[in-house]
DNA sequence: GAATACTTGACTGTGACAGTCGGGTATCTT
DNA sequence: AAGATACCCGACTGTCACAGTCAAGTATTC
């Protein structure tokens, strides 16, 4: 299982612009630096978001990117999936395999509501969430439950 | 964002065991027949999940895997941790980075957010709940919400 | 003892990620 | 007009896990 760093990348990226004053571009320049990340690597990144309607780039001198929305209107979920692959969890297509095979479309249906939930999760929270610490999620009540469940060697110790 | 094959191809081999009466090893071969799996990337997969303690194994004719507990105790995050390779969404270790950088930070708390999330959800179904259809998770009365919310382009198409 | 079937390790191809490089184009400043 | 700034774009490379193959071995039953 594996949560690729593509689509973190491109929300520490995302949060930077975020945490500065609106209506004045910032320098990709800046914003490698200070996240320490491979130029050349966000601008294959803002192309995806730029392209996504995320970002507005200004061009020349004193130019750079500023968000196209007020950071509290920008889901994470958007973020992700500009810059991401498609999820794609199942190897079952709609046209072919899910008739016959009984035991595949079962699983399919699990991943099916797992991509779910991820994207639920991912579109209940904001940048404006993220930059103010507010990571917890639609239901901040149950985190304690959360954490109490979790067995050590799900994330992937140092 | 990738939830990889690997899970899916050791939850439907372990649906396949759980769906036959218990007591009689079930051969991979016809395992690998009935789920479409190549028979030696089966071998691999259930290597580990006897070393996790999840089937046993018979030897000889007659021989084959059997579920060391019900399915209804067993979860499918016990199955996923298995096999997959540990969730690693973060690059910063406790070690380092996620003091002097607070950026790296809140997206560090977001990622680890959504891993909960992940497991969970994965926690919350077991073996019986697939083999039974019911894979809607712990809140079932949210799927039409949930189902409203997502954008085509999250689940790859076709 | 032969057939069955699990067990193990080495090996290969593919694809996405992560990152680099070099050139281009638009725009502002002087 | 010139040049500096900074976005823009495509090609290229290395790495790693996944997905799958192959071959040899070991244990058990009939």
């Amino acid at each position: 299982m594996k949560l690729s760093t593509k689509g973190r990348y491109a929300v520490m990226a995302m949060a930077d612009l975020g945490k500065v004053e609106p209506s004045k571009p910032v320098a990709l320049a800046d914003v490698a630096e200070r996240q320490e990340i491979s130029l050349s690597y966000l601008e294959q990144l803002f192309g995806k978001l730029r392209r996504a309607g995320l970002v507005k780039s200004v061009r020349g001198p004193g130019g750079g990117y500023l968000l196209s929305r007020a950071p509290s209107e920008i889901r994470i979920s958007d973020v992700i999936t500009a810059v991401d692959e498609p999820i794609s969890a199942t190897r079952c297509t709609k046209a072919e395999g899910c008739h016959s095979d009984k035991a595949r479309c079962l699983t399919h249906d699990l991943w099916q509501a797992l991509s779910y939930q991820i994207h639920l999760y991912l579109s209940s929270v904001t940048l404006a969430d993220v930059c103010a610490r507010k990571v917890l999620g639609p239901r901040p009540e149950l985190f304690e439950e959360m954490v109490a469940q979790i067995p050590s060697d799900i994330i992937a110790a140092e």
